[in-house]
DNA sequence: CTAGGGTTAG
């Protein structure tokens, strides 16, 4: 019987059973559906269960779910079939919460799921990563038997590796008696997303050779498992030798492939790809286009880049978070910031990765009071914040010393379960650290439960920037015995702490280490901190020669810290000799000149010390200006070296004037050589006055309770003068005042600093 | 008639 011979038959009700049977399992259309749906409902057959869980599945085939629901409602009797019919519709779906909710419900109805169910049940968990309900369900399966079965062994073990439990997963594994292709792969798939090559390798060779050849599906798997644990070389190793064994991908393969050759910033494999793709017709897949605009972003085509983007359709979200990012890590921060603008303005609804990804390129590219304003944006915009986003924006927070804030986002972390995420962990770290807050951060490593490199580097590089040696080297020790090894990040951060702590030999030991011990080559940056170290011990020649044994030419860093340790020594002749090369390597950076002047000046050569500034002058070189930023009462405040900006200037300079006068009456004078400028003495004092760290001390002490310590941080490193002005109002204002510059972090208290002298 | 693979944010 036809639907049109069923329309006309219909008007007389003369259907029997096995005729409406045959209807449904022909029917293809809604309406159809929708038709003899009403007719079952007139005829008084909707108590049938065989006629509608037929009627279900029908609804469920057109991906009609509210109507099928609707249909089980109305079953005074639902059996497994009808509850069967919907979970595994929905299941195919990824519609995970549903799937468990209507487990749940089979469950309350007390009928028993069977083979066919669990697996449902439990890809569903594995989806929502709810590995506790996974494990009851499992529990389920063992005392009912039905663990036994095959395909429920498989999802066991998939559900295991995508909840991050390699070891479950193992066991139920090798209990298995005939371990299936789908078994295998997702076992050899989870290693890969450790990042356990060995094993990964290992396991899917290993099914290879027990006769199950891998599948497409198999070999995605562990392609994708690389990309995910960073494990670049060895996701484009997969992919190339699926194609040398025969197989050809498709776009799961290349969606994950693309991340890993942009990684390796191997330009002409992923034009290559890009060809390929462009034959295959993929060039519309969304995922394909995200991870193009993300290998051309990592490859620096920014051109490119954005000529994949104006191909994606207009509300292609992956397309657009994927350009914002490629803009940002190629730093067109203003050219990211302006497409976010774009579609904000259009009504985009943006997703947690677009706002993150902004957020992200905000704190990286000194922009943190946006970044702050972005993330409040976010909350307002309904868009739930993830251990990602937080990760993201603690820097910005740590960045301009935005306690309050930093706090904050700590307490959101807490309130949202995710303080356990090492990345969150480590950027608490840092954040307090760079709050001038180190106890707090060693709080915060001390509850770690889980510790990777980051976290290490992150409080070695702490303490070291407090001038805290000896428990930088402490954490560098518990490292090591932890079994964690160190990496070039963790040799900068120890070796900065031995030289300003000024521990020259412990200092040697590790950098001797490095190659023989740990087969690390020394790079700049280490050359950096032992010609410091040297310099500042005053063993300049030493360190001099070291510079001439350095496998690579010695850049700015290191011939900086020569230039540094020659002031503090008052050496003229290595001095000039250091201070000329810098002139070529940064012919901009006016530092060096000011570094150079204060050298002759400290020797008396007044005539040099004109000379410079007239070279200055004559490079057309002023100082940079001087920025700092206080936080007060959650606010941050901007300050400008010679800014009148600020609506309390009137009462900084006021206040100014007064602390000057305190100082000069106590007999410490103001320290005239940061001044470069030829000017009288009277204003040399007010162009020290105008410097920026000066006016946020001042404005934090007029408006903070007394005895509240301040927190600042300046853009330059602090000067010599303000250096000694900050030490004498920590005493006579009864305050500690934390100043970051970009050197290291001084803790002035009761007229001491915690690094001690200026130089 | 059930199970396995994809992009973009730290």
């Amino acid at each position: 019987m036809s639907v049109r011979q069923f329309q006309t038959l219909r008007a007389f009700d003369t259907l029997n059973h096995n005729s409406i049977l045959s209807l449904i399992t022909k029917s293809k259309s809604l309406s159809q559906t929708q038709q003899i749906h009403a007719h079952i409902l007139k005829t008084g057959n909707s108590n049938d269960t065989y006629f509608t869980n037929n009627l279900l599945s029908l609804y469920l085939n057109c991906q009609r779910f509210t109507d099928a629901e609707s249909v089980l409602h109305s079953l005074p009797n639902p059996n497994i079939f009808s509850f069967k019919a919907l979970i595994h519709a929905s299941s195919k779906s990824n519609l995970f919460s549903y799937t468990l909710v209507l487990f749940s419900r089979l469950i309350s109805a007390c009928i028993l799921p069977d083979v066919h169910i669990l697996p449902s049940a439990i890809k569903a968990c594995a989806g929502l990563s709810a590995v506790e309900v996974g494990k009851q369900v499992h529990g389920f399966g063992l005392t009912s038997g039905l663990a036994l079965d095959s395909f429920v062994e498989a999802s066991l073990v998939h559900m295991y590796v995508k909840c991050n439990q390699l070891k479950c997963a193992r066991k139920v594994f090798d209990k298995m008696l005939e371990p299936d292709l789908v078994s295998w792969s997702a076992l050899a798939s989870g290693y890969a997303r450790r990042g356990d090559v060995v094993n990964a390798k290992l396991v899917f060779d290993q099914a290879g050779k027990l006769g199950i050849e891998p599948n497409l599906v198999s070999w995605n798997g562990i392609i994708a498992g690389f990309n995910q644990s960073g494990c670049y070389p060895e996701a484009v190793c997969m992919f190339l030798r699926m194609y040398s064994e025969g197989f050809r991908s498709d776009g799961a393969s290349i969606s994950s492939v693309l991340p890993a050759i942009g990684d390796l910033e191997d330009l002409k494999m992923g034009v290559q790809v890009h060809c390929h793709v462009i034959k295959m017709g993929l060039e519309c897949d969304i995922c394909i286009i995200s991870a193009l605009i993300d290998m051309y972003g990592k490859c620096r085509c920014t051109l490119e880049m954005s000529r994949v983007f104006e191909g994606a359709e207009e509300t292609d979200l992956g397309a657009f978070n994927a350009l914002v990012a490629g803009l940002s890590r190629n730093g067109l921060v203003d050219e990211a910031f302006k497409v976010f603008k774009k579609f904000k303005r259009r009504g985009t609804e943006l997703n947690v990765v677009s706002w993150t990804s902004m957020i992200g390129s905000c704190s990286q590219h000194g922009k943190d009071l946006e970044a702050l304003e972005i993330f409040r944006e976010m909350q307002l915009a309904k868009v739930m914040p993830n251990s990602v986003t937080i990760s993201s924006l603690l820097p910005a927070c740590g960045n301009i010393a935005a306690l309050v804030h930093g706090k904050a986002t700590h307490c959101f972390s807490l309130r949202n379960c995710f303080p356990d995420d090492v990345y969150v962990g480590s950027a608490l770290i840092d954040m307090y650290a760079n709050c001038g807050r180190i106890q707090v951060a060693r709080l915060v490593f001390d509850r770690m439960p889980v510790r990777n490199l980051v976290c290490w580097n992150a409080m070695t590089s702490g303490y070291a920037m407090h001038g805290k040696a000896k428990e930088a080297i402490e954490i560098f020790e518990l490292m090591q015995r932890s079994g964690q090894k160190p990496d070039f990040i963790s040799f900068t951060s120890v070796l900065s702490a031995c030289s300003q702590a000024g521990l020259i030999e412990q200092g040697q030991y590790y950098f001797n280490s490095m190659s023989r011990v740990h087969g690390l080559q020394a790079r700049v940056e280490h050359y950096a901190c032992m010609v410091s170290l040297l310099g500042r011990a005053g063993k300049l020649k030493e360190a001099y020669s070291m510079m001439s044994t350095m496998p690579v030419e010695p850049d700015s860093c290191v011939w900086g810290a020569l230039l540094s340790s020659c002031r503090l020594h008052r050496n003229t002749s290595l001095g000039e000799i250091a201070a000329n090369k810098l002139f070529e390597l940064e012919p901009k950076n006016p530092g060096n000149y000011i570094l150079l002047s204060n050298i002759y000046a400290s020797n008396n050569r007044w005539k040099e010390v004109d000379r410079v500034r007239d070279r200055m002058k004559y490079v057309g070189l002023s100082k940079n200006p001087g920025c700092s930023w206080i936080e007060i009462k959650n606010k941050v405040h901007m300050l400008l070296a010679g800014d009148d900006l600020h609506p309390q200037m009137p009462h900084i300079m006021e206040k100014l004037r007064k602390l000057s006068m305190d100082m000069k009456n106590s007999g410490v004078s103001h320290d005239m050589d940061f001044v470069l400028q030829d000017v009288e003495e009277q204003d040399k004092e007010l162009i020290l006055c105008g410097h920026s760290e000066k006016l946020a001390v001042v404005l934090g002490i007029l408006n903070t309770n007394p005895g509240t310590p301040l927190s600042v941080i300046k853009n330059l490193r602090i000067c010599g003068d303000c250096h000694l002005f900050i030490k004498f109002i920590s005493s006579f204002e009864g305050r500690e005042i934390y100043v970051r510059d970009t050197n290291r972090f001084h803790h002035f208290n009761e007229g001491v600093c915690s690094c001690g002298d200026y130089w």
